[in-house]
DNA sequence: GCGAGTTCTGCTATCGATACCAGTGATTGA
DNA sequence: TCAATCACTGGTATCGATAGCAGAACTCGC
């Protein structure tokens, strides 16, 4: 039924270690045996087994990647960015989504030592991946950690600029005028979240503004919903805010659509700025947002980690800080007027 | 180094089999025993190597998923969807994207065969998957095409109601007047295309129309920059069109850019309408779609797959044909006169 | 013509786990 | 009491492939 190389090496009337030489291109092949060879592979319909292969060799040529949420635009960039490099390089890749929750991310992280992946790129979800990783380092498995680090675990990193990002989008609005400005975050596990709070702080205080703590509010899971669950609360508030900084896109998302829902506009009455793009392509360019390379930081995480799993690299570790840019469009409230989007753009 | 059962064993003072029996659950085997092999098991740290169980017992509980975009908003809902239920029935997914070229594709569904993969869930590039999916077959790997059938090929499949979608779109448009409507679609080479032109057809005829070959395009990839491409052909030609059909949310996305870049507007100057939900959580909801209930494809393809690999169904193929909600917005222009998407709604 | 060096090929053990069969006690039924 | 059944445990072959070594054939140079 099943197509060993033991059935092609009888056909072909040679040994079955002529034909794993073949198939892996390896040397010392006479070029007649190894066309007989070939023939007989296809012939047969022969596919390596790569269980049996990986479990001789130790390699099987796969990483993993894992990220909160697949459906965020920004981690599809990431993963496109990563895929194509590994396969550049000759691996596989394998795309999990650990939904941002610890036991989905530890079941992963499981299949992976049990299956043998190679080496691991990860977004964790909190310092409390931690453990989980350092799991992974006993296994002796390689690993680079993109988006977010995590407290107290040395290791391979590619970043964004948080603190200085965030700081450039709350300087954006107090250059504006506004001075109740919010922050909509995430859980302060996570390395995101308190570097770009101290960005805002920073602006903040830069105007002599001292953060209200009212004015902060954290959302509780990583889409939309969350984002507005806290917009909610902020709007709630005695003293609503002028503006809000969100901590990434799905959390703006979320923070608009509160807003509206309320029956007030964006930005006439809350302007909202945020990192990440929205979508890759938009219909309505609308928020304004620090942009991060995402597809960078999966290309780099690939080079980091493939350069580990060769071993070409030993050392201690490298990390990777990539600045984002700041995209002004109307959700700011910076250029209004009536004029549309697509006005502004000719104008422009 | 590393743990395995040999040493688990030894450890416990007990066989090989009796680690084996204990880490899969088996009948047979002493409470003490196996609280003894259990802490062996946690005090080693042992994890199981999956390619030395797959190797024997011919399982490896691992799914493959393969679809063209996993950026389409779409294809991400309906990997949900295939997940968790994939998950809760006990198998692993793989993400796979073929970018809808067919070398990857080839790539993927080799690297299934040579892992193992116990079923594959597959939205194919065409009809040219054909081919490749009957080796599939050969190698006893079963599947559900999703999205799209293949030509020629028996298979279970889950699919939208393309024909009938295609002609509640078209019927709008055509209530709302308009009578020049033009299709932008991909190749002929994937049924989508094939029942939406039929449904497009329909309509027109349904009105005395006789579709214009001018007024039929196709996008050249399945991302935004072929839908735009396409747009601009239809924009210059003499006599443009008044109302778009696109065949889906990417191409609809880069019609609307087009008809924007060229400084025109949608709805007043060209309706546009779709297949597809464009954003998951959009900031400003604006296109006229048929929405489909994505992440039921991958729910139901998922349960197809697992009833064929536990062998509870053996018959011949299973379709399943899921209908779509018309959501009228703003993109049609069925609905405007100065009002915003957000007074529509809380109007309504 | 003979040793040295290459190139090519094959044998066998092994990776880590499970399947299959066999063996040991203990329990049950007549 | 004896045989039959059952729960439990272990030995060994095997899955499909590669590593490492060893042997065969072939090429040179002198």
């Amino acid at each position: 039924m099943r197509v060993t190389v033991r059935d092609v090496a009888r056909h072909a009337g040679v040994s079955v270690m002529t034909v794993s030489r073949v198939v892996n291109r390896a040397d010392h092949v006479s070029p007649a045996t190894r066309q007989r060879v070939e023939e007989s592979i296809a012939e047969l319909g022969y596919t390596p087994n790569n269980l049996g292969r990986g479990l001789t060799s130790r390699r099987t040529r796969a990483l993993g990647v894992i990220v909160p949420d697949v459906a965020n635009p920004f981690f599809t960039l990431v993963l496109r960015g990563a895929e194509k490099t590994a396969r550049q390089a000759g691996y596989r890749v394998t795309i999990c989504n650990s939904e941002a929750g610890a036991d989905l991310e530890r079941d992963y992280l499981g299949d992976i030592i049990s299956n043998q992946v190679e080496g691991v790129i990860i977004a964790p979800v909190g310092d409390s991946s931690r453990l989980r990783l350092q799991a992974l380092k006993r296994h002796g498995v390689p690993f680079v950690l993109i988006d977010r680090s995590v407290a107290g675990l040395e290791s391979d990193l590619v970043q964004g600029d948080s603190v200085g990002g965030a700081r450039i989008l709350v300087d954006h609005l107090t250059a504006l005028g506004h001075r109740r400005i919010a922050m909509i975050t995430l859980s302060n596990d996570i390395s995101t979240a308190r570097d770009r709070y101290r960005g805002y702080v920073e602006a903040l205080r830069a105007v002599d503004v001292e953060p209200d703590p009212l004015l902060l509010v954290r959302s509780d899971s990583e889409d939309t919903e969350g984002g507005a669950h806290a917009m909610e609360a902020l709007l709630a508030l005695k003293k609503r805010p002028t503006a809000v900084f969100a901590i990434n896109n799905m959390a703006a998302v979320g923070a608009v659509q509160a807003i509206r829902a309320a029956g007030l506009d964006v930005p006439a009455d809350i302007a909202v700025v945020c990192f990440d793009e929205v979508v890759h392509a938009t219909l309505s360019p609308f928020l304004t947002v620090m942009a991060q390379p995402a597809d960078m930081f999966g290309v780099l995480a690939a080079q980091l980690l493939v350069e580990r799993i060769d071993a070409r690299v030993q050392g201690s570790r490298r990390i990777v800080v990539l600045p984002g840019d700041l995209i002004v469009r109307q959700s700011c409230g910076a250029q209004l007027g009536g004029r549309t989007w697509h006005s502004l753009r000719r104008g422009k």
